[in-house]
DNA sequence: CTCATGAGAGAGCATTGCTCTCGCAAAGGA
DNA sequence: TCCTTTGCGAGAGCAATGCTCTCTCATGAG
């Protein structure tokens, strides 16, 4: 008998979980029921991030996907036991998808240079964006209505956050920040705020942690008028801009030019 | 017989137009069928403005809409052709509402106090988010799917813009914007849309347009990262952590402390 | 007074998310 | 090996949606 606490439960059950929610399996499956389930889940998924990817989330019905599938629509309550579930696990899907981007191209620059580094970010994350407008709509743009981001979804949500902050504490421990002076400090009662938000950049001044997240909204807040539609007409080569913007940044926390 | 350069015609096609996707009538209205219309297309982009506000976007239904009027459902068609024009109505004057709350904020300032300008600008529109987040995510959150923003929007798109830059113009103008130094040259690709963006700011140089980019971004960049949920167990303090952070952006385009 | 126009009512179509029941087949215990 | 439980697909069905079409009637212009 497994008791809810033995590991094998516990095994069990994040497998299912997983199975449900992330539409992704471990490894071989225990079962080939199991097997046979996940294989179904993973295709559900993979077909639905196509149509979010033409038709936007709004546009994603569980009947075409069904239909798709070639599977009579209750079919997939089997998988998936509401529309929103599904929408999870694309969400978290898309959180891993971007993180892992930002992951790699943070990889591939030289560990001291932090200003490449930042930069890299910054382009991993508006390309990924440009190419996947509906899946960026789905993680940063509005919520769905009756949706309430479980907390599994913040671990997938700060994956780039992570590789974030690990740039801008290491830039600070190696010395490479010299921030320009003029800036107000920060108020006492924003040291709370610092101190959650320095444990994605451990050992970080206050100042240099307000300067984070300026840098950090101010990447989304391009990336999220540039695919919304907020500069037509008024910004065309927007590479360049963007490109610049993000420099610009990384010299306002201090980073070497 | 009018023709269709007229004044008489442009003045009654620019009525309907009004009547049709503003939801607003200029003022009294030729006959009494024409009043009886505007009203009712009043009264169906308020009842449809309070859906909006409890419901979001995706839970907005012409049914309802027409239900809550006493009417039946195919009798909204004869005011707005289709759902997506009742969304347009909303959005024009969700632009044009924030556009206002803007502008009020701003009036109210010292006119040479500019950090104190821009400092009213960024609460209002934070404010305005804050009380209708549904509202703010249908101007600046994921674009509905089919929706082609209308030319018309954009008049009133910009009308918080336009109170901006008139900010930074009239504080570059006054000797006031005295930026922090470090930051790199714009290069010469970014010169046309510098010249797009400095129409709304005028006499600014590229460095400070760019800088100005960069705290716009940022102000929107923070509102949608708080309202849509990324700030969820980062940010407790918010308030406080969004004034420190747009007094810094002040500080980092110039402005006096 | 006549007649064209505008507008509401109603039925109807295709589509959606979701529920319920039914029946079959595979998995697992005796 | 047999029997039972479990999982899963099929199908019908419900309530709701956006939108179209036709019918009818009152209003307003000539």
């Amino acid at each position: 008998m497994l008791s809810h606490e033995s590991p094998e439960c516990q095994e069990r059950c994040s497998r299912i979980f997983l199975v449900l929610c992330y539409g992704e399996v471990m490894n071989a499956s225990r079962t080939a029921r199991e097997r046979v389930r996940a294989e179904l889940t993973r295709e559900i998924t993979d077909i639905a991030r196509r149509h979010l990817a033409t038709d936007g989330a709004p546009g994603l019905s569980l009947r075409a996907v069904a239909r798709e599938m070639g599977m009579v629509s209750s079919a997939i309550y089997r998988y998936f036991p509401s529309r929103d579930d599904l929408l999870t696990a694309l969400i978290i899907d898309g959180y891993n998808a971007l993180g892992e981007a930002v992951e790699d191209a943070d990889a591939v620059c030289p560990r001291d240079d932090f200003t490449g580094r930042w930069l890299a970010v910054c382009r991993a994350v508006r390309e990924w964006a440009l190419a996947r407008p509906h899946e960026y709509a789905l993680l940063y743009g509005s919520p769905v209505p009756g949706y309430q981001a479980p907390e599994d979804t913040v671990v997938a949500a700060i994956r780039d956050t992570v590789v974030y902050g690990r740039i801008i504490s290491e830039a600070y421990a190696a010395g490479a920040l010299t921030p320009p002076g003029g800036t107000p400090a920060p108020p006492a009662a924003f040291a709370g705020d610092a101190a959650i938000v320095r444990e994605l950049m451990p050992g970080v001044p206050d100042d240099v942690v307000a300067q984070a997240l300026v840098a950090w909204t101010g990447l989304f807040g391009w990336v999220s008028f540039e695919l919304f539609g907020q500069f037509n007409n008024a910004i065309l080569n927007r590479a360049t801009a963007f490109d610049h913007l993000m420099r610009r940044h990384a010299a306002l926390l201090g980073m070497p030019a």
